[in-house]
DNA sequence: CGTCTTATTGACTCCGTTCAATCAAGGTGG
DNA sequence: CCACCTTGATTGAACGGAGTCAATAAGACG
């Protein structure tokens, strides 16, 4: 895999803004990184050290517990789920990364990733060398700022789920939370698909797969959703943010 | 409060090693630095942006949420305990922070406290003003990587108690717990004095009170563990790792 | 069309909660 | 020193929400 070697920064700004900034539109951190003014020779030094690698089929694995860490990414297309298996072999789903989210942040400690990545449909990735953004980031400090933002943003992140909360709750919380999240990539926020086995959204919640179906069911005799399969649209945003609000706590 | 003002960095190397080496000893920051191999000069920049605060007193707030984010703190003795509170005004314990424990990482994505810090007994702090610590890794990437480090180690560390454990299995993952984090700081793995209150663990766990008492109980009957009043001796701690196998996944 | 996987629905069970009473410890003032 | 009160911890009894077990239904795919 060669490389080219980091370019030194150039001094001064840039005059045309098109190109650094399309080099990769739907990943959230290079969209940090432009609105925390970065300007173009740093979004360039950026750029070399990105790899856009997939597709990723349905079932394909991005990587495994215990691999080598060597690269963070974001995920351009599709759905990644990630998860455990404890003692006994029982697979724990810790999250779901939908486009535009940064998958691998808790691997850095060890170096070595803690988890399984799956990708739930196709999949395309953005992959940034750490090392070398590491590296980089000694350069520029708002890109250092940027990734210890990031870090510190999923820390506690999963702390929402641990809380007892009912099964209703749980369901609102996490339907609201893929909304508010695909509405942030210009996705609809209230027309999407599930991309996650009934399975795979039980174990994420700590419910059991029957548990789901009823909820669910439940949730659209009360005119809160429509489910079809695993198109979901959401009829009553309001009332749904309501039950979810002690889960999001706001 | 008067506080002892910060001290002047001395200028240049020092000639007597154990001066510089000591300036936190309790501080797994400091000593993580330290096993980097941090050269004696880098230590010393480090230590300038230390200050010592404390004593805080039981039932004493570090930080309340929403709180401006400038700094974050080692422990260096006693317990701090994180809470937030949801919007029914219920309090929900985050977390329990020993000697040695860093906290406040969660509070840099936004600048704020997200959480309530509270003294559960007597309290001294290793305090770090983060934006000079940041300023310093730019130059000193051995300190850039730990920050990495530290805040990637946070990331899932909430996630243990997310699953759906039985109450015997969270008391044990939680016990099991403490004696670890105690031991790596020198003090005695199988006696120890529970700092926080019953209400506390419950909450931690996501269990009732009474459910704590119950199993503390069934535990002592096993013969696993011996409590009197807030303090415990681990008996059988073999035993006790077993149950908490699962949560801790091992 | 038949088979396999995934989802749904129903009936019963169980773990942990809730409600309530009791108990122990520590502080305060007489 | 003791009576009193407060706070925290413990124990018991009954309840309920979600899990489990089992059967059925609905797609997906060959």
């Amino acid at each position: 895999m060669s490389e080219p070697a980091l370019r030194r920064p150039r001094p001064g700004p840039i005059a045309d803004d098109g190109d650094a900034l399309r080099f990769c539109s739907t990943c959230a951190f290079s969209q940090a990184c432009l609105s925390q003014g970065f300007d173009k020779s740093s979004l360039n030094d950026l750029h070399v050290l990105v790899e856009h690698v997939g597709p990723f089929h349905e079932g394909e694995h991005l990587f495994r517990e215990g691999d080598d860490f060597t690269a963070i990414a974001a995920v351009r297309a599709g759905t990644v789920k990630t998860y455990v298996l404890d003692p006994s072999g029982q697979e724990q789903v810790l999250g779901f990364f939908l486009p535009g989210e940064v998958i691998g942040l808790n691997a850095i400690h060890h170096a070595r990733y803690p988890c399984n990545a799956v990708a739930l449909d196709t999949v395309m990735l953005c992959r940034f060398s750490f090392p070398k953004m590491a590296l980089l980031a000694t350069r520029l400090p708002g890109l250092q700022a940027q990734l210890f933002r990031l870090l510190s943003q999923d820390i506690g992140k999963a702390a929402l789920l641990a809380g007892d909360y009912s099964s209703d709750q749980r369901m609102a919380a996490f339907l609201v939370s893929l909304s508010r999240r695909y509405a942030e990539r210009g996705f609809s926020p209230s027309r999407f698909h599930l991309t996650m086995a009934r399975t795979d959204m039980a174990n994420y919640l700590r419910l059991a797969p029957e548990t789901v179906s009823r909820v669910l069911r439940r949730f659209q005799d009360e005119g809160l959703v429509q489910v079809e399969r695993r198109e979901l649209e959401i009829l009553d945003a309001a009332r749904l943010a309501a039950l979810a609000r002690p889960v999001l706590r706001e």
